[in-house]
DNA sequence: GGATGATAGTGTGATTTCTACACATTCCAC
DNA sequence: GTGGAATGTGTAGAAATCACACTATCATCC
């Protein structure tokens, strides 16, 4: 690093965050409505800039909960995203997360006009504001590659109990292909990642055993 | 993304690169010598600040190559490190990047006192400036984690003729483990990563064919 | 020119892991 | 009690991984 001179004017910092969670059977990922220029009224990521008593990471969790009201676990730091141009504002990097919760653990913001939050699917999330839509699509990828590699990076995802069908469920729309069952319950069970409980989820058919993260 | 308004003082944005190299059958470091205060004298890892016409890879690649004459091939940009009081002299933030290069094309700068580069072993690559052991330290970890999972990752780090031999050992060197020629081998030759060449390296020993990426 | 030292290069068998695949079970709703 | 729906389970073949030891070729030094 080199001397401290530094005349050039300096870039605003945000801490942008797609904040993914499973909704009705699909990936949802939480988008906020802008409320002023440029791009009024589009959707966007969540995020927010740097404040001064936080690193990046405090900000992506402080956004995400001032967002959802739930702190997340573990978050990702994925990619930046710093063409000069991106904001017509002005030079504003954004550095970009990947966050994962439960949908039922969320309680969005009452939806004043000017700052709705809403999930959308994926299909749906598209013409975002800024350089979303390439945010969107890099931490789709890196979802997909950390899925793969270990499937227990989608626990947060989940609830506390969860029954092996939902964690494939969770684990082919992360990654994007299909699983056999067979091969997929004993990958996970013996991957000592779960931990089976005594207790079933019922419904109309046979009981399915909860598991938890070990 | 919300609003623009952003009272807090603007931090200073840095890109910060370990750049590796195979050098004298050691994984080396690049560091260079703090000319100014604080850490006056330390070593510490090049980098710098991101300026008004380009995005932080291109100010990854910018310092690179200032500093070394070699244009990168690909970095990858691994962490940040944005701690409010990471840097004494005010708020600064390091998007910290790595980059492999080939030791013989690296040209360092002629070192004046206080611009000095020089290459150093990873065991003696400790107590560095700021945060910048830890920035170290994270990058060996992501590197340990790319060849893994694909040797390929490391061909910057070679001549575009290289040995298998050479190869394995710069896989071993990266991973921290001790890999098996005979599978080395076969997994290298077999993933159609590698092309052989109709030419051999020679020595005191039979000659070793040379091969390149595919 | 022969011996030595150094690294290159090669194959096999045992083990483990991965993949593909089909049917009986259990509960709920009607 | 019947039908519908998702759970839960085993195996055999294929593929990948691993451990392992010897011969080949060249340079160098006597």
């Amino acid at each position: 690093m080199p001397t401290f001179c530094y005349d050039y004017p300096r870039p605003a910092v945000a801490a942008d965050i797609v904040i993914l969670s499973l909704r009705e059977g699909a990936l949802q990922v939480l988008l906020v409505r802008r409320g002023g220029d440029p791009f009024r009224g589009r959707w966007a990521l969540p995020g927010g800039f740097l404040q001064e008593d936080e690193d990046l990471d405090a900000c992506a969790r402080r956004e995400t909960e001032e967002e959802t009201g739930v702190r997340p676990g573990r978050i990702l730091q994925f990619a930046n995203f710093s063409q000069p141009d991106r904001d017509p504002r002005g030079r504003v990097i954004s550095v970009a997360y990947l966050a994962l919760l439960r949908a039922e653990d969320v309680r969005l913001k009452a939806g004043t006009d000017a700052n709705e939050a809403v999930w959308r699917p994926l299909d749906e999330a598209a013409n975002l504001a800024f350089d979303h839509d390439a945010i969107l699509e890099a931490a789709l990828a890196r979802l997909a590659a950390e899925a793969r590699s270990d499937p227990a990076f989608l626990f947060p995802l989940l609830p506390a109990a969860f029954t092996l069908a939902r964690l494939q469920s969770a684990f082919e729309l992360a990654t994007g292909r299909p699983a056999d069952k067979r091969n997929f319950r004993k990958l996970v069970e013996e991957s000592g990642r779960v931990r089976p409980l005594e207790a079933f989820e019922r419904g109309a058919h046979r009981p399915a055993r909860l598991f938890t993260p070990a």
